[in-house]
DNA sequence: AGTGTCTGCCCC
DNA sequence: ATTCTGC
DNA sequence: GCAGAATGGGCAGACACT
């Protein structure tokens, strides 16, 4: 086999010949008149155009053989022969022979047609050396003419909304492409000096184009602007105000291209092979062994080794995706690992804010998981210490820390106002756009387009004006501050600190994916990131262990919450015992350990869930969410004092009276409740008197428990004295599905909501719903209601109507009276089908709201039913959710408001 | 002072 | 809370 | 199976408005 090296280069030492050198050398082929091929070298092999080419893009003397295609020649020794590789202008692929042996390099080539280049041909070869720079599968390009057509499209929109397209590709090869690709198309473009002077050069070859401007600033109105890419953000674009900018290029296919190199479009038109082609390309030539090299040479080469080939990477430059346009602009462009890559001449001032919310376009912009994480990670990796607890935090939704207890109160209302202050647009304009979107970040994104003096906004400052934020008194001075701000940030930073302040990210990510993104970032373990993360309750803290790897120093430590535990929801008895069934089955097959045979089975109580960690003189109590409610709930901690041990229990707190469970709705009514400490028992405590129900023992005199079968916790948890107003939940053990529903049954008849069933050999593993805990329960009745008003959702359901107010009949006048909203329960097909139904049947529009015609019949689920003045009709109900749209009956045959107060009144509300 | 509006990592 | 959806 | 998004009602508290 010829012999083949590289080195800046892929030289032949068999012939002393160099293949497209970097560096400048005695002999060498030179495939096309990219700029960064053409080194001073003393000979050279080119086809016939590239040497009209480069004699004006190097101007100087050189021996050079300009060769025909197609024709065999014997020059200094080396047998060869050049074909056209469709690349650019001119471009030639080189086949060398030796003896027996031929080798062919490809130089950059492309298979599809193009307009402006000469057709690719190709000759078997034992020894294929191939460009690989779309080596991936992901990079598949659409159909030329598609791509055409969309990019046509987008310059026709951009000039009917007064605005000037611009065009970003090459200056050899890509703007001719695009030039030949608006022919037709009724556009003048209007060509950047460096593109304009190749150009001719290419009409003096006897290339002809439409009929197209040299660039003058005074006259870009209605034109098409073909720009090299290292235009963008230069100072000639920065001069024309209303533009979006476009980019051509294979890498548009990526889906956060967009964001990467801050254009407003993107566009796939290549003029280098996709995936597809590169392969087809190896079936064509059937060669014995493949050299790959540029983009993703080793990827590539792995792929064909996979297809039985003998393939391998000639360089393991794996980055260049990073690089945009590879070596061309590789050298003009900063080395960079972020996922915020930038074209050249980007202006000079770099905001840290705008790098973070860009991130956050791209990780929303990808629906891969995978993909997410790894954007994440390399933007982590990338940051100071300083920074990094900030923004991993923001991540999440959340501008402070989980077990932080500042809080903001800034909602909607505050946001809107702020808005609209910054930008003084009127409220008819700003309602238009709010209502538009259903979303206040895409809202704030539109509205501060244009209208703001963004400048450079750090991560630090962005921490400052959240705990100014904080601090504030008062919704007004909320408003003021925010509104300060808005005014000198760029829309897309405005957009994300409406996204934080929300809490709603809506990028596809939120905190399972952040603790990903932080164990791939500093390479240690997924577990531990979460187990620190757990105890911490602060993704910002435990991302800057994770970086200095520290992680360890996290601990379960008494006074400090646990996530907790929770369970899966099941219909019956029997979906929750085959899930047990089927764990267990697993299990035996693995370790050949029996099948445990018994659950344990609690009351499902309908309060609020609540760790209580009692130390030697202290006691904390904290909810679900890892907040601190122990001073809600001041009685509790004075008999939680009487405890002999040190622990930490799992339970839950509801209200209970005389021996009596009451409901969840009494309890609220002291859960917002301000607590004056000194006043101990006069107020809410006595009021509305509670007990905490014990039913799992997490931590007791030293020791952990999470690794301890939920047997022996039980256990111990039944040594314990309890004080007064302590109690331990029942466990009744249950060895089939039938037991578990006369357990249910049972539990009915008590009017309990529904129970728990719990593998007793199961460990308590924090923060997660497993196949361990399941919960069941059902409704106690369904009501069939209909539909009088319909409203638009939010975020992606901002187009269709899938928010239903619905009413009952009250018999006494006959009227529809409101009882509830409900969007739960229907799939997107339904929505889809009640949207078309419902603009049909309209009687009036109000935009985001719309009364509609009672025909639609709905039996929706609850969970409670009580009095309330949100509803004409006096009622309301809990956790509504639609169980099934009922085609078979109408407005005539609905519940009744007399048979809901019923209902209310059976469960005791 | 009384009423209305908004908010809450609200709680479920 | 609940439910659906995409991966 | 998991993670994420998009939805429900109700209370007390804090402030704004009149």
């Amino acid at each position: 086999m010829i012999e083949v090296r590289y080195e800046r280069g892929v030289y032949l030492p068999q012939q002393d010949f160099w293949l497209d050198p970097w560096d400048a050398k005695s002999f060498a082929f030179v495939s096309h008149a990219h700029s960064d091929h053409i080194a001073p070298h003393q000979e050279v092999i080119v086809s016939e155009r590239t040497a009209r080419l480069m004699r004006v893009r190097l101007p100087g003397s050189r021996i050079e053989h300009p060769l025909p295609f197609g024709e065999r020649r014997s020059i200094r020794g080396v047998d060869l022969m050049l074909l056209p590789a469709g690349h650019i202008f001119g471009s030639a692929q080189c086949l060398v022979f030796a003896g027996q042996e031929t080798l062919l390099y490809t130089g950059d080539f492309k298979l599809r047609p193009g307009k402006s280049a000469e057709e690719p041909e190709w000759r078997h070869a034992e020894t294929l050396v191939m460009e690989t720079t779309f080596g991936r599968p992901r990079y598949r390009f659409p159909p030329t003419k598609e791509v055409i057509d969309q990019m046509v499209a987008f310059c026709v929109e951009t000039i009917d909304a007064t605005e000037v397209p611009v065009l970003l590709g090459y200056s050899l090869g890509k703007a001719q492409e695009i030039l030949c690709a608006l022919e037709g198309a009724g556009l003048t473009p209007m060509l950047h000096g460096s593109v304009y002077q190749i150009t001719r050069i290419y009409e003096q070859l006897g290339q002809s184009f439409c009929k197209y401007m040299r660039y003058n600033r005074n006259d870009v109105a209605g034109k098409v602007l073909i720009c090299p890419p290292s235009a963008n953000r230069s100072p000639m674009l920065e001069k024309i105000p209303r533009k979006r900018i476009a980019l051509i290029s294979g890498w548009a296919v990526d889906p956060h291209a967009v964001y990467r190199y801050q254009v407003d479009a993107a566009f796939p038109l290549s003029d280098h092979a996709d995936y597809d082609d590169l392969l087809r390309y190896v079936e064509l030539v059937q060669p014995r062994r493949v050299l790959t090299l540029h983009g993703f040479a080793a990827a590539f080469a792995s792929d064909l080794r996979a297809r039985g080939l003998d393939a391998w990477a000639l360089t393991e430059e794996n980055q260049m995706e990073l690089h945009f346009g590879r070596r061309e602009m590789a050298r003009k462009c900063l080395p960079t690992n972020s996922a915020t890559a930038r074209l050249p001449n980007e202006s000079a001032q770099q905001s840290e804010f705008l790098d973070f919310a860009n991130v956050g376009e791209a990780i929303g912009a990808t629906p891969a998981k995978l993909e997410k994480i790894r954007l994440l990670s390399d933007y982590l990796r990338g940051l100071t210490g300083e920074q990094l607890p900030i923004v991993a935090t923001y991540f999440t939704g959340r501008a402070f820390a989980q077990s932080d207890p500042r809080i903001l109160q800034v909602g909607w209302a505050v946001i809107f106002r702020a808005l609209q202050e910054a930008t003084r647009i009127g409220d008819s304009e700003f309602h238009r756009s709010a209502g538009r979107h259903g979303d206040a970040g895409k809202t704030a994104f539109e509205v501060l387009d244009g209208r703001t003096a963004p400048h450079p906004f750090s991560v630090m400052e962005s921490a400052e004006l959240f705990q100014n934020l904080h601090r504030a008194r008062g919704s007004i001075a909320k408003a003021q501050l925010l509104r300060q701000r808005f005014s000198v940030l760029s829309p897309r930073e405005g957009q994300y600190v409406v996204k934080i302040l929300t809490g709603d990210l809506r990028i596809g990510l939120r905190e399972g994916l952040v603790e990903e993104a932080i164990s791939k970032a500093f390479d240690v373990s997924l577990d531990e990131v979460k187990q620190a993360n757990m105890l911490l309750g602060d993704i910002g803290r435990t991302a800057l262990l994770a970086s200095q790897k520290e992680l360890h120093s996290a601990e379960l430590s008494l006074l400090r919450p646990i996530k907790c535990m929770l369970a899966t929801p099941e219909p019956s008895a029997d979906a929750v015992w085959n899930r047990f069934m089927e764990a267990a089955g697993i299990e035996r097959d693995q370790s050949g350990s029996s099948i445990p045979g018994t659950v344990y089975v609690e009351d499902k109580f309908d309060g609020i869930r609540a760790q209580l960690h009692r130390s030697r003189d202290s006691v904390e109590i904290f909810s679900r969410d890892l907040r601190r409610i122990t001073g809600q709930f001041p009685e509790l901690v004075e008999q939680a004092r009487r405890f002999d041990q040190e622990l930490i229990a799992d339970g839950e707190i509801i209200a209970f009276d005389k021996g009596r469970r009451l409901t969840f709705f009494d309890l609220q009514k002291r859960l917002g409740r301000k607590d004056d400490t000194s006043d101990l028992f006069a107020g809410a405590a006595a009021d509305v008197p509670v007990v905490f129900v014990i039913f799992d023992l997490l931590w007791m005199n030293g020791r952990s428990l999470l690794k301890t079968p939920l047997r022996e916790r039980r256990e111990q948890l039944g040594t314990l004295v309890l004080p007064p107003q302590f109690h331990r939940a029942n466990v009744t053990p249950a060895r089939s599905a039938a037991e578990i529903e006369q357990i249910f049954q049972d539990a009915r008849r008590r009017l309990n909501e529904g129970l728990m069933i719990k593998d007793s050999e199961s460990f308590y593993l924090p923060g997660t719903r497993g196949m361990f805990w399941f919960k069941l329960k059902r409704e106690l009745a369904t009501l069939d209601v209909v539909v009088v008003a319909a409203e638009l959702g939010h975020g992606k359901r901002n187009d269709v109507l899938s928010d239903y107010t619905f009413a009952v009949r009250d018999e006494t006048t006959g009227e529809l009276l409101p009882i509830g909203k409900a969007y739960s329960g229907l799939t997107d097909v339904e929505i889809a089908e009640l949207t078309e139904h419902f603009k049909q049947n309209t009687i009036t529009d109000h935009g985001r709201y719309r009364r509609v015609q009672p025909n639609v019949v709905l039996e929706v689920a609850f969970n409670s039913i009580q009095p309330s003045t949100r509803h004409a009709s006096g009622l309301a109900l809990r956790f509504p959710r639609i169980k099934a749209i009922r085609r078979d009956k109408n407005v005539d045959s609905i519940d009744t408001l007399q048979y809901a107060r019923e209902l209310a009144i059976r469960s005791g509300n």
